[in-house]
DNA sequence: CTTGACTCTGTAGCGCACTATAGGGTTTAT
DNA sequence: ATAAACCCTATAGTGCGCTACAGAGTCAAG
């Protein structure tokens, strides 16, 4: 029943393709699991460390930041929780997705025109770009 | 033909809605005039300088960084300059817009069918959202 | 003549997610 | 015995756009 197949931090960095510096920053962060230490001080981990670093990266890809993940981390280890938590975050996440979704085509949309107002052959003084930025643009 | 109407830096944050340490902050960064100052040292602003701040605002609202900030504003004023430059820097923002904006809509899409499967009342270990960051989701 | 509201400089801190550096100790191979 | 490749801690630096000090000087009103 030992725990066979202890892994450094180089492998376990390796394998979950990250530094191992952000393997440390992680455990820092309270992240991953704490691991053991081997009668020299370096770290002992088992092999679903590995996984555990991976579900970080997946989150990352999803949006959630590293104090987001680390809530799913702690909903997902608490004993009876429902999936109801979770989803309220996901739900959170997606809203916020939105909002910068929105404010990104707001930018989109008040530039495309400009740019094709825009003669590229103008002097500076009349490009419209410029125009647009130096008046009082206070309407929504 | 002096120069009236100085105003000292209080006034010139109020008018341009940012706060005093902004306006020194960007002077710092190269954004604004240089005010000249009076014998005890207190800058004196022309009226000319609320312009200036509020250019690097709605240029910021359309999504440029300072540092593309500071970038218009000298090609701003080169002399002889051509829309082209302007143009071009726009055109690159758009793309980078467009770049964030598909990244997001990236997550969104991912984010969706996983909270559309996942029922509020499940237990935690059945969590779809959960079981898709456990996995390798190596397929893009 | 003192109070309060302004101004000045220079430096440090924030939040994010690392990344790098200094200055060491350990393990493995030759 | 020594060198390479690994590991350790603690601290500082990155980029962004501010924001907040500390410690000092200035100016107008009462």
């Amino acid at each position: 029943m030992g725990t066979l197949l202890m892994l450094q931090i180089g492998k376990v960095a390796k394998q979950s393709k990250v530094g191992v510096e952000t393997v440390r920053f992680y455990e820092n962060k309270g992240l991953i699991d704490i691991p053991r230490r081997n009668p020299s001080g370096y770290r002992q981990y088992p092999e679903s460390v590995v996984k555990q670093i991976q579900f970080i990266q997946h989150a990352k890809t999803l949006g959630f930041s590293l104090r987001e993940i680390s809530e799913l981390i702690s909903l997902k280890s608490k004993p009876g929780a429902r999936c109801s938590s979770i989803k309220k975050t996901a739900i959170a996440k997606i809203a916020d997705i939105q909002e910068k979704i929105d404010s990104l085509e707001r930018m989109k949309k008040a530039l495309q025109p400009l740019i094709a107002q825009c003669k590229a052959s103008d002097p500076i003084s009349d490009c419209p770009i410029l125009g647009a930025l130096d008046k009082h643009s206070d309407e929504t």
